[in-house]
DNA sequence: CATGAATGAGTATTCATTCAT
DNA sequence: GATGAATGAATACTCATTCAT
């Protein structure tokens, strides 16, 4: 009997290993055809072929094209986060307005994390049904952020943090993307400093942020 | 002679008439199928029926689908652009604190202009080939919004008006843009004067706006 | 009346003429596309706006892609023909031991007429209701050398003109047709010579031609 | 272990065999189609239903109505080539006069193998893309013949054996291919004896054959 | 007669999805 | 569970032809 369990149990972790493997494969080859040819060209039959598993297998771990897609984009934004989420610990460590600095630079280089998939994501992928996990990433850093503000609220004069937090966040995340898509050339040496010095200038002047906190 | 060549130029009215008309109807069809269908729902077929057109006739103004919808963007564009030329005017004539502020509502205004197209254009239409068309707003906004900075630049802190250009812009943009989208509520009544109040404030402050100027 | 039935011949005169000119331009046009673009690909519409004629006058002197294309074979064949005739009534005044010389190089030289034209219509024409005609230059070389035959009766060993005349025309077409096409380089400088050479020896041989006549 | 092995083999031969049957049947259904409706109306779709498959199926296999063809020349000529050979074995074992009336006779036979779709293949079929494969047969041959003549070379008046194979293959061709398409009564009973013993003559007196070797 | 806008049946092709093995 | 052959609705696009002007 034991044995037989134990058997089983390894035959059964076995196997989840081997489910884990496929969907891994599945999502991986996901996101390298998004890349390489672009959402419309991107079908579960090459999605398949790509990850080296058969279409029937596809089907069996998930829905259809779309829940593919909102795989990758899950893990993409937990990647993102990831950025965000150390660059939070880090700012909390310190004043305001050197603070805000840390977080212009994140949003920054969360956008370089894996630039050719975020851009598809960003212009190819149409945000309906399954697929509008684009903007939960948006709202998971306007939360942090209003965190953030509300840590620091004595050091602000806005009184609306939520609105702040809306203009903040939505700001930096629009200029560092447009930046990333439209400007890259503006994201390198000297340049990409002015434009964490000026983002920052900006944020922090409309947030009144009082010197020396 | 006099007669048979009005013959032929109402010959040719007519027809240049009957074509504008075609073309006219598949441009205002493919605009209401994207609205009520959606992006990918919109085929060719769909759009020439909707139209009341044939499919072969759709084909002869415009090379596919694509050409359609970078034709509806191009009106759409253009009817952007009209509110935020309008408002520039009016700007123009007011002290630059003042007209940040016209030109913040006059973006929420445009937004406004046709906000179901503006979501299924923003959302679901990929930036590829033709239809980058989206962008173009962008790009010709900011030229206008740069002039208008070189006009008042002795009254700003800002040296560098390109780059300061392409913040502002942005910034603005992505401000009433999501708040259309994710944020209706923002924009209704007293909600709306606020989220003008703060943007212009944000962007007054960044630029360093010098007051009574 | 006179004057007027002057006026009417002439309009009338004036009017055949501007449509001989518009079915030459048909014509013409077909010829071209189908070199340019091959015989798949030549559409009338396409033929008509090459031609630099509407649609609708196509339609009003030829009754489809068929007849034009028939009537594209018909004039190749007439200039083939007039190759093939010219080098008949030369071999006439030889003995037939050197007419047979003459005949297998106009056959020659009567597929250089419009290579690329023979060519199109060798290779992509169908064979099918009006279009049969690339055969009627075959039918009527054969009367012509069954002629040719008949006339040098005396100093041949063969007695069915008939097939005599058939396995003849058949061979050197075929020759002439595949060596322009599939053997370019046997057509150039000695080469040419020699299968001019070779074939006449082998119908010469077949026909049993005596020698001296 | 083995019979799991089997099992998939068992399992891959079943799909392998169900593979093979569809294309099978496609190639079969595009002949007949080919044959009853003529090049131009064997649409892929047409193609599809007659083989009793799926549209899609067809894909699967081919890519394209080309492919398709392809296949059904590449088989016909495959089928040619059969009794081509077969005739060249067995001339091979006489004497040169008369292993050429067996090669002559053997051509014959062979375009009766299936006249109707040879001759859909020949007249309207268009000799582009991959389709010039309706080519390869004549180079097989060529290069069979060529062969025979060297073997023969010490019987032979010709020296140029590459030029006499050319001759005599597209003569031998065109011959019994224009007697099939244009004079099938000239094939029946002991018009055809003549025929074969016509071009046998002729081309044994072309290449010059030695009595008695 | 000339024009060219309009037609719509027809064709090739793709792709998400199912299901027997 | 895995496989991959099969499916067929859907789509983009062409082209011969008509007919109102």
């Amino acid at each position: 009997m034991l044995v037989q369990k134990r058997t089983t149990r390894a035959r059964k972790k076995a196997a989840q290993a081997r489910s884990r493997a496929t969907v891994g494969a599945l999502v991986e080859a996901t996101a390298r055809i998004l890349v390489r040819e672009g959402f419309d060209r991107a079908s579960t039959n090459r999605i398949a072929e790509e990850a080296g598993v058969s279409i029937g297998s596809l089907y069996q771990y998930f829905p259809g094209k779309e829940a593919l897609v909102a795989a990758v984009i899950e893990r993409h934004n937990h990647d993102l986060m990831q950025v965000v989420r150390q660059a939070m610990s880090e700012a909390a460590r310190e004043p305001i307005g050197v603070g805000i600095g840390c977080l212009v630079a994140a949003a920054i280089e969360a956008h370089g994390v894996h630039p050719a998939l975020h851009r598809v994501l960003a212009e190819q992928t149409p945000r309906t049904g399954e697929l509008e996990g684009v903007e939960l990433f948006h709202r998971e850093a306007l939360e942090l952020f209003r965190d953030y503000l509300e840590d620091h609220r004595a050091a602000l004069a806005v009184t609306d943090l939520d609105l702040a937090a809306f203009i903040c966040v939505t700001s930096i995340e629009a200029l560092t993307h447009s930046a990333v898509i439209h400007r890259p050339e503006i994201l390198a040496g000297e340049a990409r400093q002015r434009l964490v010095a000026e983002t920052s200038r900006m944020i922090a002047a409309y947030l009144g942020v009082r010197d020396g906190s």
